[in-house]
Parts: C-alpha cells; sequence; structure tokens
RNA sequence: GCAGAGGUCGCUUAGCCCGGUAUAGCGCCGGCCUUGAAAGCCGGUGGGAAUAUUCCCUCGGGGGUUCAAAUCCCUCCCUCUGCGCCA
C-alpha cells in the first residue's frame, strides 16, 4: 500500500506509474476522491469533539459549584447525536479509502523494463556455461533412476505436487540448505526459523490480495494460514512498531517449508519437484532506510549469484518488466537456471525491492530525528532447494546415469562427490 | 486446559481501589558548556487534520455505563507465575 502523502501530494507519480504498466488508474482518483470525503468527515467530527469536551468540562464546574446543569446537558445530547452519526460516517469512509488504496500498485522504479508479460524481462547477465550433455535427460526421469524421490506414492497418500525426498537426493536438500545458511551467516544475516502459520491481518500486510484465492492454504475453520514463504513472517514479524534502524540494516536469513497452492498452473515443464505445494527455502529479508535499499538490493542479487556461481550452474539474471512484476515489488530480479532438458531458462530465484509497500501496509516505522519513517523492505531467494535440486540434477548428469555433486557441498556429504544411478 | 497476576508514549514506570486534559527515569534529538568528547544543565521527544495560531485522537483490541473512562462493567487477545498435559 502506498503512503498517502502520495495521493496527496504528488499523485502524478502514480499516474504515470499506471501509464507504463498500461493500467487504468481510476481506482487512483477513487482513492483521492474518498480521502478529501474522509478529511471533510474528520474536520467535522473534530469540531463536535471540541463542544463536547468544552461542555463536559462546564457541567464538571456547575456541579461542583452545585449549581443546575439541565439546559447545558440537553445542548450535549443533541451533539452526542451529530457525533455518532459523524463517527460512522468517517468510518465508513476511511474503509472505503484504504479498500481502494489496496488496490493500487506500488510505483516501480523508471528503469524497470516495459513489457506486456514475461516476454519482455532483461536479460542482465548470464554467468557458467551451459555444458554439453548429450540427450539430456529430465529432472523427473533422473529422480526416478536414482530413487531420489518417490511421487507415485506421495500422490497416493496426500494428492499430486507432493513427493518423498529420499537417499541422498534428501540428503543433498540439507546440504543445500547448509551451504546457503553458511553463507548467509558470513554475511551478518540472522538466521531465524519464522512460525508456519500466520493470522490474516498479519498477511495482508505483506500479499497482494489475490493471494488469499490463488496461493496460500487456509486452516479450516481457523484464522491461520500456512505461510507460501519465510519471507511472509520475517517481514510481518515488526507490524505496528517503531524500530530502531542505526546505521546497519536489518538483514534476515529465514529458513522454513513453505505451502503453495499451486492454482491454475499445469504442463509438461511443470512435472517432478518443480512446481510443488510444498518445499523448503532459505530466504533472504532486509528491512532499512530508503536510501540503503537499491544498495541492499543489489547486496540480495549478488548474494543469490554468488551461491549460485558456487554451485557451479548455468544461469542468467532478468531485469522484470512492469507486466510481469506484480503489485508489491518496486524492482525485481529473477535468476533463472539452465535446464538443458527442455532447452529453457527457468526461474530458481527471485529479488524483490519492495521499498515502503509493506511497510505502509504494516504500519510498521523507524525512528529518524524528525519523526518516524516507512522503511524498505526487501526479499530475495537463497536457495529454494527442490528447484536448484532439479537444476543440479539436469546440469550434472553423466552419461553412466550418475550425477556430480557440487564441490560446495561435499562438506555436508561427507565427502560424497556423486549419485549412483540404482 | 485450570487458577492467579499483568498489558500505560522507543524501553522501564506512576496513575486504576476513590472517573475530571497521562507521572518520572532511561534512550534518542537539539542547545549551553568544552580545543574535542564525556559529565552537568536547559529544551524537545506517539498519531491525524488544518496552520499567524490551533483542534482532535491515543493507556492490548472491541463494546457498554457516564456530561466525562487509563480509571467502572462486559468481552476477546496476548504475556508472566503455578498446576495439569506433552515432542
Amino acid at each position: 500500500m502506498l503512503e498517502m502523502k502520495v495521493f496527496r501530494e504528488n499523485p502524478d507519480s502514480i499516474f504515470n506509474d499506471l501509464k507504463r504498466r498500461n493500467a487504468s488508474d481510476e481506482i487512483v482518483k477513487e482513492v483521492i476522491k474518498l480521502d478529501k470525503k474522509w478529511r471533510a468527515f474528520i474536520e467535522k467530527g473534530n469540531g463536535l469533539r471540541a463542544q463536547r469536551n468544552s461542555i463536559s468540562k462546564e457541567i464538571g464546574e456547575l456541579k461542583k459549584q452545585g449549581k443546575d446543569t439541565s439546559s447545558v446537558m440537553e445542548k450535549m445530547s443533541g451533539i452526542k447525536d451529530k457525533l455518532s452519526q459523524n463517527e460512522k460516517e468517517t468510518k465508513e469512509m476511511l474503509d472505503l479509502r484504504d479498500q481502494a488504496r489496496m488496490r493500487v500498485p506500488n510505483i516501480l522504479e523508471e528503469s524497470v523494463p516495459i513489457g506486456e508479460d514475461e516476454g519482455g524481462n532483461n536479460e542482465v547477465s548470464s554467468h557458467g556455461s551451459k555444458g554439453n550433455i548429450l540427450n539430456p535427460k529430465p529432472h523427473q526421469e533422473i529422480i526416478e533412476y536414482i530413487s531420489g524421490a518417490d511421487l507415485k506414492r506421495a500422490a497416493k497418500i496426500s494428492g499430486r505436487r507432493f513427493y518423498f525426498l529420499t537417499g541422498d537426493l534428501a540428503r543433498l536438500e540439507m546440504a543445500l540448505i547448509n551451504y546457503a545458511i553458511d553463507y548467509l551467516y558470513q554475511k551478518q544475516y540472522t538466521l531465524t526459523i519464522p512460525p508456519f502459520f500466520m493470522n490474516r491481518e498479519a498477511y495482508e500486510g505483506v500479499v497482494d490480495l489475490n493471494d488469499f484465492e490463488e496461493v496460500m492454504y487456509k486452516i479450516e475453520e481457523q484464522d491461520f494460514y500456512l505461510i507460501a514463504t519465510s519471507e511472509h513472517p520475517l517481514t510481518a514479524r515488526f507490524k505496528d512498531e517503531i524500530l530502531e534502524i542505526k546505521k546497519q540494516p536489518l538483514k534476515y536469513a529465514g529458513i522454513s517449508t513453505n505451502f503453495r497452492k499451486e492454482v491454475g498452473a499445469h504442463g509438461l515443464s511443470d512435472r517432478g519437484i518443480w512446481r510443488v505445494h510444498q518445499f523448503a527455502k532459505v530466504e533472504q529479508v532486509v528491512i532499512c532506510k530508503p536510501e540503503d535499499s537499491e544498495l541492499m538490493h543489489n547486496e540480495l542479487l549478488n548474494n543469490a549469484i554468488e551461491l549460485f556461481e558456487g554451485l557451479e550452474l548455468p544461469f542468467r539474471v532478468v531485469d522484470i518488466c512492469t507486466g510481469d512484476i506484480g503489485t508489491v515489488a518496486a524492482r525485481k530480479y529473477d535468476l533463472e537456471a539452465w535446464m538443458p532438458a527442455s532447452q529453457q531458462w527457468k526461474e530458481i530465484v527471485s529479488a524483490s525491492n519492495c521499498k515502503s509497500y509493506q511497510s505502509v501496509r504494516l504500519n510498521m516505522r523507524y525512528r529518524t530525528p524528525e519523526g518516524t519513517e516507512y522503511p524498505h523492505t526487501l526479499n530475495a531467494t537463497a536457495i529454494a532447494t527442490t528447484r536448484a535440486l532439479a537444476a543440479i540434477l539436469e546440469n550434472n548428469q553423466k552419461d553412466n546415469g550418475s550425477i556430480t555433486i557440487p564441490r560446495v557441498l561435499h562438506k555436508w556429504m561427507n565427502g560424497q562427490e556423486k549419485i549412483e544411478a540404482q
């Protein structure tokens, strides 16, 4: 949600942004209109309350002196009626204003490329080499012959898009997690294991409202949603608080299982463990002063790049365009791994600068000499295990069916260097 | 889950019994002092609306009683202590 002062002082910045997104600006006009009405109600209410307070004082004085109060009491009852009517209208107007305001997307950074969909994304850089694999097998086949996962029985007891990770592949997942955690520890990110359930109110602070239908699972009959990423609890953690951000930004490494409905996703490219309802992810989360957020965005992106360079995987960095970026982020970069079997680049990391969009909704501020200010929030994948595993399986497959384990992971695999076909 | 005690401005805390504009300390910011700093002293330090100046809101959330609620009543949430249960 955008700060109200943007609508009041610089609405053109929103209108221009929506033009770049090729989106309607009706909703912005609605917010501005409702805000004016709300302010008129507030003023009227303040006047009534001022009257009420002064009459109330008068009554106190009169009673102290033992004088008659019936005439002022009568005046009071008229004011109280008007005030309760006004309070109802004021609240309604504020609710309407903020319902509309919630639907206005973040203002994008000016350099975000313009485009209709993912086809408009810009490749920024590429890393590693694609290798030379003869007849590469897709990861869902490799999983079978190394006995790395059991999707069939997972489907029997849970449903499609679930899996048992088994043996060396499960060990490899733990190695990836440890690899990411140790890397971020060295960069001063505080490891944080969050709650996996969050209530609706907190959740509204960090996501697009559509996500409630399309992404998060709701616990039946209870005000709980399963988290879709540790970014959500880590960012919502300081809701309604005034933080002390000294020099250093607040930096966290979140780790959790993530739960996603994946509504509407189908197709060949989603087989195996690429798109699943449940997966582990190490996430980077930063809360910082506005002036630091661009720098921190680069840091998060560089961390992801270094992690995947360490894994010796071929990947590229993509600058996400206006049509593909969504409502919350002001700038977003993805890392896309090269998948030899399908000959496609596929998303493995997403790094977003949300600016103050989340902190406004969360009512999370930090103290400055002049008062309070909304901090910027940023998030980026460090390693999402299932996708990293799929990329490793496809890129590291050998002619004899074995999989070489990236060197940086050996220390968490008891020195094991490859996974053999069973 | 049961019983008791609690939730007050960034943090700590007084006020609650007995209703009438929220107290003090710490931290932070500014000023004085100083070669510089510390200490000391002085002032400021939640949010909103409009501004020569003001006005309003804010004591965990919601509701009620009252001319008037941090204070009384109801309700929900959370924390602590003890008991119970438990990986």
